[in-house]
RNA sequence: GCGCCAGUAGCUCAGCAGGAUAGAGCAACUGCCUUCUAAGCAGUAGGUCAGGGGUUCGAGUCCCUUCUGGCGUGCCA
């Protein structure tokens, strides 16, 4: 279904043609100023220029031919605005329409989009840490809001496990156990189906190998030789990395999970690898990768650039591929795989000139199509209230299990003395409260600055919070168990009353606000226009008793609006990635 | 050096394709619980949108410039 707002400019085209004027200058927006009007069109000041007239008489002109039920006023007003309020019939059967309309009536994508999101980052046999929120919170939110949207979405976690990391594993895992068959180059045998390590002992071993390789060249070499025989696809090294992997994902999936994060593909670097020699051997014959300084390199800059891009670095001096080298073949793989409109990368800004030199290789050599859009959603650094990057208070990198932990048990202290909540949901509201405190205390910032993370502030439960919205949510569900009916066959009303027909503005907005976000992929948006509902919604159940309310047909029309502005908010949240609990 | 990003209330942040009087939350101060969860609602106070030029009927928003801060800048990921 069309939008509000679409609605309305249809009606201002058809008055600003009736004018004599172009119907272009007939677009509506939604009001800026709430206390003058509701929707709004500027077109008349635009058109002055055009039309060597006065705004103002412009404005009037059109303000004459716009005569329809949809408006309860229309004003034209100086300098030469059109001011506009809808009448509460119109307002409410637009609802009753959404209401009952699939997705309540969001446009779909049209024809829908492939649209691959890289917003994973983590690395095997390491936990995640702190830094991997914003990645996981972010991209999340955005694979939700394409799909509600109609675009087919595949989220890929795109695993760190390649090189140098994986040999250091390999040679840290044989030092504690020498004898496993997987280093004995005489065995044929089945290897065992059980991995010879647990997570717990993985994430000793790699530190562990990783500090060492630093002091001792013998081990650093020995790891070395490792990476080059994991690449060669020896058959020990083989078996042994699918244990490395198969544990670490278990572990790292278990802890997205807690995140409700859910990825649709754990590929991982490694994938990319069958793919880069032929790609290269193709950026050779085609002439685009060239020896430079000893390296193999694309360059990228073209004439029209001011600035200095470097080339990009295909293979070392030694013959190494480097992270471009991976990335660019994933994208081979991908296209091979998906064939996608679109690969969206949420990844720490400072990677911004990477992703700039991997684009423009990927364009420049084909590897993707001219159309396909590849974007870089560069996200800033989580830092503490000292605004420096967040840490423990010792100094170290906080593992992202503890850090969830601290926020679930400062959740769990506030909401204990609230007798609502029986014993056995305790930790699971908590636990959902908490991930609302943390996505939504993310969320509600511009991904692309850096932000700080207060958990006293967002843990505070008060003002604009993930808490304040489930509190909102409660306090309807609390208000429809009360009433016990189905709310479902209710009819809407008219508003009557100035709070409530806010509250129906508001929610008529959705797909506007939605859309915006989705176009710019800006979750915030979405945030704000949440935090907006909820605050109509709680002035609306401040202001009317609800249950208590004598009129039979005008209380229904109250239960049905709660009803659909606590339906929309959960929707919203959902969309950011997190949920409701039935009470806190 | 060059490049990118940022600078908005005491603090943390919004500000959607330039529109009317720059908005929230926190902190401060005032009210509102015998009534659907007060984690709420209503209100007061708080601003030279870093500085300076320009374009425009109109600039926090676009252009130029200065200052401050962060980040990046060919063989790490």
């Amino acid at each position: 279904m069309n939008k509000l707002v679409d609605q309305i400019s249809e009606l201002l085209c058809s008055a600003f043609t009736a004018a004599g004027y172009d119907a272009s200058y007939g677009k509506a927006t939604i009001s800026n100023r709430p206390d003058l009007c509701e929707y709004q069109c500027n077109g008349a000041m635009a058109a002055a220029k055009a039309y060597k007239k006065a705004p103002i008489a412009i404005a009037n002109d059109v303000v004459a031919q716009l005569s329809h039920e949809a408006f309860e006023s229309v004003e034209a007003v100086a300098p030469g605005f059109i001011n506009l309020k809808l009448t509460p019939a119109y307002l409410c059967a637009y609802l009753e329409q959404m209401r009952s309309a699939e997705r309540f009536g969001v446009p779909r994508q049209e024809p829908p989009r492939t649209i691959v999101v890289d917003y994973g980052g983590a690395n095997v046999a390491k936990p995640l840490h702190v830094g991997h929120l914003r990645p996981a919170v972010i991209g999340e939110a955005l694979c939700r809001m394409e799909r509600y949207v109609g675009n087919k979405v595949i989220g890929d976690v795109h695993l760190g496990d390649w090189g140098l990391q994986m040999g250091l594993i390999v040679e840290g895992v044989r030092e504690r156990y020498p004898d496993l068959p997987y280093f004995d180059d005489s065995y044929t045998g089945e290897y065992p189906s059980q991995a010879p390590f647990t997570i717990s002992e993985l994430e000793e071993i790699y530190p562990a190998a990783s500090a060492r390789s630093k002091v001792d060249p013998a081990f650093s070499a020995r790891a070395h030789e490792a990476t080059y025989r994991l690449q060669k696809g020896q058959r020990g090294y083989a078996a042994l990395r699918e244990h490395i992997m198969n544990v670490s994902i278990a572990d790292l999936r278990k802890n997205y999970e807690a995140l409700d994060v859910h990825y649709t593909l754990w590929k991982g670097e490694s994938d990319a690898d069958p793919y880069i020699m032929p790609m290269i051997e193709k950026m050779r014959a085609d002439g685009f990768a060239v020896e430079s300084q000893g390296a193999l390199v694309v360059e990228v800059q073209t004439e029209e650039d001011t600035k200095q891009v470097p080339p990009c670095i295909l293979l070392k001096s030694d013959g190494a591929a480097l992270y471009a080298t991976t990335d660019l073949a994933t994208l081979v793989q991908r296209e091979q795989d998906f064939h996608p409109d679109k690969v969206l990368y949420v990844v720490d800004k400072r990677q911004a000139l990477h992703f700039e030199q991997v684009f423009r290789t990927a364009y420049k050599t084909g590897i993707v199509r001219p159309e396909t859009e590849l974007k870089f959603l560069g996200f800033g650094t989580m830092n503490g209230k000292d605004g420096k990057p967040f840490k423990t208070r010792d100094g170290g990198v906080m593992r992202l299990e503890n850090f969830v932990a601290d926020i679930t048990d400062t959740v769990r202290q506030r909401i204990a003395q609230n007798q609502v909540i029986p014993p056995e949901k305790m930790d699971q509201t908590a636990h959902q409260i908490a991930i609302a405190a943390l996505k939504y205390g993310d969320l509600s910032n511009l991904a692309t600055k850096d932000y700080v993370f207060d958990i006293e502030r967002f843990t505070s439960f008060e003002g604009n919070t993930g808490p304040y919205l489930l509190y909102t949510i409660v306090r309807i569900g609390s208000i429809m168990t009360k009433y016990g009916g189905d709310v479902s066959g209710l009819a809407l009303r008219p508003a009557e009353s100035a709070l409530e027909k806010d509250l129906q503005l508001v929610l008529s907005r959705f797909a506007d606000q939605l859309l915006l976000a989705v176009r710019d992929s800006t979750p915030n948006v979405l945030c704000a226009y949440c935090y907006e509902l909820a605050g109509a919604a709680n002035r609306f159940y401040h202001d009317v008793r609800i249950l208590q309310e004598p009129d039979e047909a005008r209380r229904q029309g109250y239960l049905a609006l709660l009803d659909m502005t606590r339906r929309m908010l959960l929707t919203c949240i959902d969309l950011l990635g997190f949920s409701a609990p039935e009470q806190m």
